[in-house]
Parts: structure tokens; sequence; C-alpha cells
RNA sequence: GGGGGCGUAGUUCAGCUGGUUAGAACGCCUGCCUGUCACGCAGGAGGUCGAGGGUUCGAGUCCCUUCGCUCCCGCCA
């Protein structure tokens, strides 16, 4: 194999021009002119069009070329005459004359198309049902838009590893094979052979050892892992997906933000993205709840909610009124200009009657600005103050859409206009397109309540704000943590916090999460040991890399940035797993399964 | 775990209130074609309509069961 010539074809230049190359590839398409023969050679770095002239000695060998065959051409570089030059391919005004060609291996008509011909103007929409992508997924990785996408990850995470090394951090390895423990989401468990009945657990993020590498001296660490969570799958959700994972002591805060910033700001620009602003606005977690209804705020558009409960306190709209009496309260938003696109029909129907309870909500109250006056079915049972008060508490003008939810359940509320807002915008084609919208979310609650009492909502390593010695349950519930999310576009893209590196303020965080002494012991006793030991203060963060690539490269899968995903189900088309195994196997590890 | 949608040729899809031999495009095969590049022209092959059961004179179409995929909710410290 004559590598050490080979060139690359889509790397071919004009300076090239009359050189003899030597080519390996795929053939990409045939178009036989049953004398002049031409073919598009692919590799990993483009497509360069070979001619095959019948005098040529193997011009029949060249007839026999299917798509998929792998070939090795050695050719003549020659420029193409003007009128057959080809804009869309990167070589267009090249071609290869070819002098030889072997076919290395023949190839089955593949079960859906591997060209895509794209290089013709505006790529076509690949549209071939994913679990046959997945099953020949080997091919799927050939199409050149996907190339593209692991080609651009590799980059990305190059990135990533060049500027946290220059940032002094270090890169280490932790272990796959790990302890189970109870918080959080499932594990995925892996039965020992040597230590029967006991199990590893795959790590749902090296949370500890990296804390404990802290306490180990190394000061700053990163990696680039993979974690793990067996929980039903969602569209953005894979049971294994990767994350940057880093930590760093004698640090607060504003060591990682402005770490993570210059990270973002660089990733971003690596795809010509230079619009991010130099420090990236904070909004608090409460903020975002009552202006956005989630804490994964869409800052690239506006559309806040805003409360209008004082507004209708002595209100003669019943079911105003009756929710108001229970302690309820309401809500709306101004879908600023969309009275032309949002007929009463779809208004009432499609969104009131349709979108609102499948989100959850009992009903949506909505108006119109039209000729200086707020216009509905039930505007009649407002009075004009109220009017008047809406009219500006809203900021509304002529042509805006007013709509509003009421509810006992504040967090229904939210939920409901947090999700309604997105799916508006989206529908509104208000969302500029290829904008970024970075922003931190903070001061996150440290407890939220669980089914068996108080539970962490970052997780149980996450230092208070502030010394929760002695406090009651109700008073825990109000506590602020000094946890951090990175939300771009709606999207969390990645989170951590300042961890807790006292031993007696780690065994206060769970007590209050009422975990006992000898639980401790059994769960955490290693971790509680490792604090007392000199703990340095420490904190750090995880990026979600499979979103972030995901999001860079403006995909609409993660599966789309993964070499080999699962599907829906956890499943692998391509080997078929998870499997069943040898009952041999099952009793070298001590395990009886049960009737399905 | 709960709810919605889908399953027809290798691929993407059409197939009306049940009614002759289930169609289209692309792909594939054969032939023709010396400048194409989504080449063109002519011809051809290719289907247990996801599976099983039921209703009916008759089912791709209606009903039930089941499997697979997908979306939403729960879940995801």
């Amino acid at each position: 194999m004559n590598w050490q010539q080979r060139a690359y074809c889509g790397e071919l230049d004009s300076a090239q021009v009359g050189q003899t190359v030597q080519l390996f590839g795929w053939v990409d398409a045939v178009r036989d002119h049953g004398h002049l023969l031409f073919i598009h050679l692919r590799d990993v770095s483009g497509i360069v069009q070979v001619v095959f002239h019948p005098e040529a000695p193997f011009y029949a060998q060249a007839r026999q070329l299917r798509s998929e065959f792998v070939v090795s051409i050695v050719g003549e570089v020659k420029t193409r005459a003007a009128d057959t030059v080809n804009p869309h391919l990167n070589t267009g005004t090249l071609e290869i004359e070819a002098k030889s060609l072997e076919i290395l291996n023949q190839a089955q008509t593949p079960p859906f198309e591997v060209s895509e011909k794209g290089f013709s103007g505006e790529v076509l929409p690949f549209k071939v049902d994913e679990d046959t992508r997945l099953t020949y997924r080997y091919l799927d990785l050939r199409r050149p838009s996907m190339q593209r996408h692991l080609v651009e990850r590799s980059a990305l995470l190059k990135i990533v590893r060049d500027y946290l090394s220059e940032a002094r951090f270090i890169e280490v390895e932790t272990p796959v094979l790990t302890k189970s423990t109870p918080e959080g989401a499932r594990d995925y468990l892996v039965p020992s052979r040597v230590h029967a009945g006991h199990f590893y657990a795959l790590p749902q993020s090296p949370q500890l050892f990296k804390q404990l590498l802290m306490v180990g001296g190394l000061d700053r660490y990163f990696q680039i892992v993979k974690c793990f969570r067996d929980e039903d799958l969602r569209p953005n959700r894979q049971p294994e997906f990767t994350q940057v994972d880093l930590e760093a002591s004698f640090i607060d805060e504003t060591f990682i933000y402005s770490l993570l910033e210059g990270l973002i700001h660089r990733l971003f620009a690596h795809t010509g993205v230079t619009h991010l602003p130099a420090t990236f606005p904070h909004i608090t977690y409460d903020e975002s709840m009552s202006k956005y209804g989630n804490d994964r705020p869409d800052l690239r558009f506006g559309w806040e909610l805003v409360e209008v409960t004082d507004v209708f306190k002595d209100t003669s709209y019943k079911i105003f009124r009756m929710i108001l009496e229970t302690g309820g309260m309401i809500k709306g938003m101004n879908l600023k200009g969309q009275a032309a696109k949002l007929s009463k029909n779809i208004l009432q129907e499609e969104l009131a009657k349709g979108l609102i309870p499948k989100l959850g909500g009992k009903g949506m109250t909505w108006m119109k600005v039209e000729n200086g006056q707020l216009d509905s079915n039930i505007v009649q049972f407002f009075s004009e103050a109220e009017k008047a008060a809406l009219l500006s508490r809203m900021g509304a003008e002529e042509g805006d859409v007013l709509i509003f939810v009421a509810d006992q359940d504040r967090a229904l509320v939210h939920s409901i206009l947090g999700q309604f807002r997105v799916i508006m915008a989206q529908r509104c084609e208000i969302i500029p397109e290829n904008t970024f919208a970075p922003c931190w979310v903070v001061d996150f609650p440290l407890f939220e309540n669980s089914a068996h009492g108080l539970g962490a909502v970052h997780h149980p390593f996450t230092q208070p704000q502030g010394d929760i010695t002695g406090l009651d349950r109700e008073a825990l519930l109000t506590q602020k943590a000094r946890a951090y999310d990175l939300v771009i576009n709606g999207e969390e893209v990645g989170g951590g916090s300042i961890r807790i590196h006292s031993w007696t303020q780690q065994e206060q965080i769970f007590q209050a999460l009422g975990y006992t002494q000898a639980q401790i012991e059994e769960r955490f006793g290693f971790f509680v040991r490792a604090l007392k030991y000199g703990t340095p203060p420490h904190g750090g963060l995880a990026l979600g890399v499979d979103r972030l690539v995901g999001m860079l490269l403006g995909v609409a899968s993660i599966r789309e940035v993964i070499a080999f995903p699962k599907n829906r189900m956890a499943y692998c088309p391509l080997t078929e797993s998870p499997s069943p195994v040898s009952s041999e196997q099952l009793n070298d590890l001590h395990i009886r399964v049960t009737e399905l």
C-alpha cells in the first residue's frame, strides 16, 4: 500500500495540476457515458471527480465500479475546462485523469444511500429511519455530514484540552467500576465474580473522585469522561453520555465563571460565532422561575412572565375570583405584535382548549389589542380599571396578544407559561437564528421537598451559602446553595458548585437529608474520612459535551454527534445489545435471572 | 409507569366511505450514450402491507392482541 505518497481527495488544489497523485477512497457516484466514464471519489477529506477514458487499459475494470467500492487510483491532476467546472465541489475546478485503477474491495448495495450529492447546492434532507441508520452505523458514518460532526467534535475537544492545560489543569482518569450510591439516578450495576453477591456501579459522574483528587492535592483536574444513568431516555438524553468534568482548589465562583466564559468563547469562535458577551449575565433561580417559568431561561427573546394577581384582586370575573379566593395566582405574557398571526379561533380552540390542557393547565384567558381596545370572548367581564391596569402592566400596544393563566398551584402556573413561552416563540418564529444567549443561573435552593423528606437540589456535596446549624425543615428549604448552571438558549449545558470541604458541615447536610450515622458510614464513609485530612476549599463544574457540540454544530439531536448512540429504548441496533448471556457467565457471577 | 402518533418495495412515501392484478420517486439490474456531476434515454426486477387473531362474500383499509419505532408527561442528586 503506497500510503507514503497518498493525497486526499478533498485537499487537492490547483497548485498540484500536472502532478501524479495516489488516491484511496470509496466510489461516491458513477456516471457512465458509454465511452467516457466519471466517478466521484470520496475519502474523509472530501470528494474529487475521476475521469476514465475508453482507451485506458483498465477501462473495462472501471465499468465494473459500483457505489461504495473501495479503490486505489493513481492519476494526473488536471484543470477542468471552464464550462465543465462544478461550483458545488471544493475540488470542482480540478479532476483526476486515471492512470491506474485497483479495486481494493467490492461492496454490496447499501441499505440506504451513502452519497449526499450535497455539493449540488443545498444539502438534501436525509430522511432514513434512525434505527436503520444505527443498524448500519458504519455506513451512516461514511456520509460526509456525519464525518463532519465527528471531525468537529474532535476539534472542539482538542480546544477544551488545550485550554484547560494552559490553565494548569491536569487530566486524570477515574474508575469506571466504582461504588453504587443511592443518590440521584438509577445506577448501571456490574456484578462482581470475585465478590459473590456484590456489585460495582458505573459512575453517574466522577463527583466523589474529583473531590478526592482535590484532597489529594492535584489542585486542578479535568477529564473528558463517560457518565452513566439508567433512566428513561429523551431526545437529548443517552444512557451513557460525555462530560467535560473539572474541579479546582482554592477558588470561588468567579474563577469558574471566567474560566468557562473563556472556554465557551473559544469553542464558539471555532465555529465562527463571535457575538457572545464578554461576561455572561447572571440570573438568580428565583428570578428565572418568575420571569421565564423554568431554571433554564432562553434569553434570545423577551416575552417575560408578568404577575397580574393584584390587578384582579376585586374582579367580578368568576373564574379569576374563585382562584384568587383560594390563594391562587394569575400570570400572563405579552405575545408582542402577534395579533395578526393568532386568530381568535387559534387562541381559543388550538391554544386555550388544546395546548394549555396538554401542558397541565385548566384554561387560558386571552385578549388582543386592536383599535386601542382589548378584544376577546370574555373582555366584557372586566372593569375599565382592570383593563387599563392590564394594558399598562403588560406594556401592551396595538397588535399585541395578551394571555393569562390562573391557578391555585403557583408552580403549575410557572411550568405552563414557561413551556408555552418557548413553544409559541418557535411557532411565531420570533427566535433569531444563529444567535446564542448564554447566562449563569445562580442562587439555587439547597434543598427541595422529596418523597422521603428533604432532597438535595444539586447534590449533597454542595456548599450552602450560609450556616445551616440548627435550622428546622422550613428554614432549610429557604437556604440557597453555592451552585450554578451554565445555560445557553434555554438548554442547560453545564452545572456545578462550590463543594463542602468541612466534614462537620458535610455531616450537617447528610443529617438534614435524613441519613443516619450508620447510613453515612456505609455510603460515604470513605469520603467523610477523606474530608478530615486537610481538604482544601474547592469547586467545579461539568459540561455536557454531547449537547454542547450538538448546539455548536446546529444538529437536530445529540445522536448526530455520537458515533455509536443507543436508541430511545437504550438499545443498540448495531450490536444488538443488551443481550442475554450464557448460564455459565451467570453462574460465574452468582446471578440467577428471575422469571420475566 | 401513564398518554398520543407511526409501521406498505432496499430507502422515502401515496393508497379516499372495505371492492379487479397494491402505486410513485429515488436506489438496484440490463442495454444505449465521449464532458457529466441529482447525467440522460429505453427496458426490467423487486412487496408474507410489522406479527397473530377476529368481523366480512371480500381487509393494506374496520376491531382486538402483540412487537418495534417515535413524541409528551413521570423520571433524570
